[in-house]
Parts: structure tokens; sequence; C-alpha cells
DNA sequence: GTCTATACGGCGATAGAC
DNA sequence: GTCTATCGCCGTATAGAC
């Protein structure tokens, strides 16, 4: 009744194809170059097979959020399972990985632009922090004692935000004093750390070029 | 010869009216709402008169970002002349205000996603960061030893990114952990602030709601 | 120098043909 | 399940009125 439209199966691989180009075309060249016949065009698709699995662009972008969400979900529990001893730095390294932090920052400027995702990226965003927050505490306690005078909301706001302000800046060609705070934190991170044993060459961590 | 077309003057009391309009616009709906129809409508003229002081719609962003440049390199010199003696409240608080912040938040995802006023950005940006750079060190010296391990160059991108993200986050609904973020920021400022006169009540500072 | 009227192609969106 | 036709709004360009 609200909405006879006719629209795609979300089993469809032809709509997961889709939704990696919207992807593509958004870390390229930014959401707002996301239209039908753009992400038709780098499909090989026509632009009304676009709308029929994605009726509006607001659908378009949802689904891709939500896909995006539910692998940054497993991606963060899996790390912070792995390394539960270095939650800062599993944070830190997180939310520095391009393949989340360029597309998380993309969304939540889509978010700010696009009333009718917002609820969308305020859900996810929430629910992802509830979790790195919950690891935090776990590792630390509720208490702030052992971060110093620093409480565990604040150290990962501030840890998994610098990141996205880096990459924001990064977007508009602004580099000059990336390279200070990057050093300044990995510094911070070697000495706050409470890594319980010493060293896990296992573990494979992305490094900055 | 590369443009024949005729534009408005810059003097023109009009042109001034309108960068009034596209400022309101962008607070209240964002840039991806300002459009000549919909600037033209708020200042109840025709959207050609818009276009005539502004042929593209770029070059009505650039004329908006300067003005509102120089408005804020202003107010953050004077801010930093009047107390020289707390440069880190300064930046924290100018960080803070909502006609600068949301504006430059709101300019910078501007400039993420529209090519031809990317320089515009960044050359405005670092040149504010370059003046709150070189206050910071004005008193606390090239080193570091002043402020603990962390250098002037670090504090000053933390100091005034994260209101940008505090910002960024009320955008979209988000503001769960927000007022520990300020609370312990205030801590610190309260602490680390070399406040040699102890208190200068002469000075109206704007506070948070 | 200021301002209006009009036209063009690209866009999101809808209804419906195949 | 796939695609076309069509509509109204947008940025842009131009010619010309005051």
């Amino acid at each position: 009744m609200a909405s006879p439209r006719r629209v795609g199966a979300e089993t469809s691989k032809t709509r997961d194809l889709l939704l990696d180009c919207v992807e593509r075309l958004m870390l390229e060249t930014g959401y707002a170059s996301v239209t039908y016949r753009a992400v038709a065009a780098k499909a090989a698709v026509t632009s009304g097979l676009v709308q029929y699995y994605f009726p509006t662009l607001d659908d378009l972008f949802v689904a891709a959020i939500r896909r995006r969400s539910e692998q940054n979900l497993e991606r963060i529990t899996e790390m912070l399972r792995t390394n539960a001893d270095q939650p800062l730095r599993v944070l830190w390294e997180y939310s520095q990985e391009e393949s989340t932090s360029a597309l998380t920052t993309e969304f939540l400027a889509l978010g700010n632009h696009r009333k009718s995702i917002r609820s969308e990226i305020t859900e996810v965003t929430e629910q992802v922090r509830r979790l790195q927050l919950d690891a935090l505490t776990a590792t630390f306690g509720t208490g702030d004692v052992a971060l110093g005078p620093i409480p565990p909301s604040v150290l990962l706001f501030v840890l998994t935000g610098i990141p996205k302000l880096l990459r924001l800046e990064e977007g508009v060609g602004i580099t000059g004093t990336h390279d200070d705070v990057v050093q300044a934190f990995e510094a911070y991170l070697a000495t706050a750390e409470p890594t319980r044993d010493t060293a896990r060459p296992a573990r494979a961590t992305r490094r900055r070029k």
C-alpha cells in the first residue's frame, strides 16, 4: 500500500555488484558523484536497472551503508578479539584503515546532507562505538585510573576521531602537520598500551605508507 | 578574452546580501541545498540576479569562503592578542564557536566534494593553522617540554579538531559521549594552561549552552 | 552597472512496456 | 527481471531590458 513499486531481490548478484560500484565511486570521487547513470556506467548496465534495485538514491546509500557496516562490525570484533590485550592500538589502527575509515567518513558527511539517511548513520555509528567502549572498559574497568586522567569514552572518541579528521583534511590536500600527529599518537600508544605479552609478531598490522 | 561575460561588482550591497543568504542556507540545510533558485528565493530576488554576481556555483562558494575566512582570521587574531597568556583555551573556545566552526566544517566537507574549490579551502585552513601554531610556539617555544610529551602542532590539531568532530556527529544526531569529551578537555585546559595572571573576568567568553 | 527572460542538457524519480 | 519514456528541477549560458 505504501509502496506498490516493484524492487529487485536483495539476494541478487547484480544488486551486490552495483553496491561494489557505489563504494568504488564514493572512494574515487565522493558521494556527490554517485548518480544512477554513473553507477550504471561503472557496472555496464542501464540506469533503469540500478533504479530497479534501488528506487531512490537514499535506498541506494542506505543499502551501501548497511552492507559496509556489517563488514565493519565483524572486522572490529575480530580485531578486538584476537588482540584483547591491546585495545587502544586496535582502535587506532582500525580507524586508520582505508576501507573502513574513508567510507565511514564519507557516510558521516553524507548523513550531514541527506536527512533521510541520518538515522541509519547514527545507528551504526553508535553501535560500533558501544562495542568499542565495551572492549575498552573490559580491559581498563569503568574507572579512569588505569589511563591517567582520561576516561575511556574520551580516549575512544579521540583515538577513533583523529584519523577521521586526518582523512577529511587529506581529502582537500591538507597534510602539513599530519605526520606529527600520527607520530605523537603512536608514541603515546607505545607507552600507554598495557601490553601484557610484549610482542605479537603473528599479527599482520597494516602500516601507513 | 577568456570570459567576456559581465559580472556584478564586488562592492555591491546586493552581492553581500546574497552571501548572507548562502551562509544561512548552509547552516540550516547544508551546502547541498544551496542552489541558485534557493538563494534567490531566500533573498527575494530572481535566480538570474544571483548568477549575475556569481556566474557559477563554484564562484558563489569561493566568494562565501573568502568572506568568512577574512572574518575568521580577524577574530582568531583578536582573541589570541587579547588573551596571549591562554592560547590553549583561546584555540579551544574559538573552535567551539558556532559561527566559525559550523561553517568551517561545512566548507571542509564541501571541499571534499567540489574539486574546483579545494585549493581555496586548503589555503585558508593552512593560513589559520599557521597563525595558531605561531601563537602556540610563541608562548611555549618550539620545544615540547612545557607541554609534556605533546608537540604544539599535535595539541593544536587535537584542540581545534575535536570540536569539528563533535559538530560533525551532532549533525547526524550522535551526542552519546560528547559531554564526557568536552568535560575532559576543559579539565585538561584548567590544569595545563599556563595562566600567568590567574583570572581575566574582563573577557566575555561564549559558553556552551 | 543591475537585473530579467528564456533555453538547453543532465539529474532523480515515476509509470509502464517488454 | 529488464529496460524505456516521460516529468519537473537543477546548473549554466545567452540576449537583452532598464
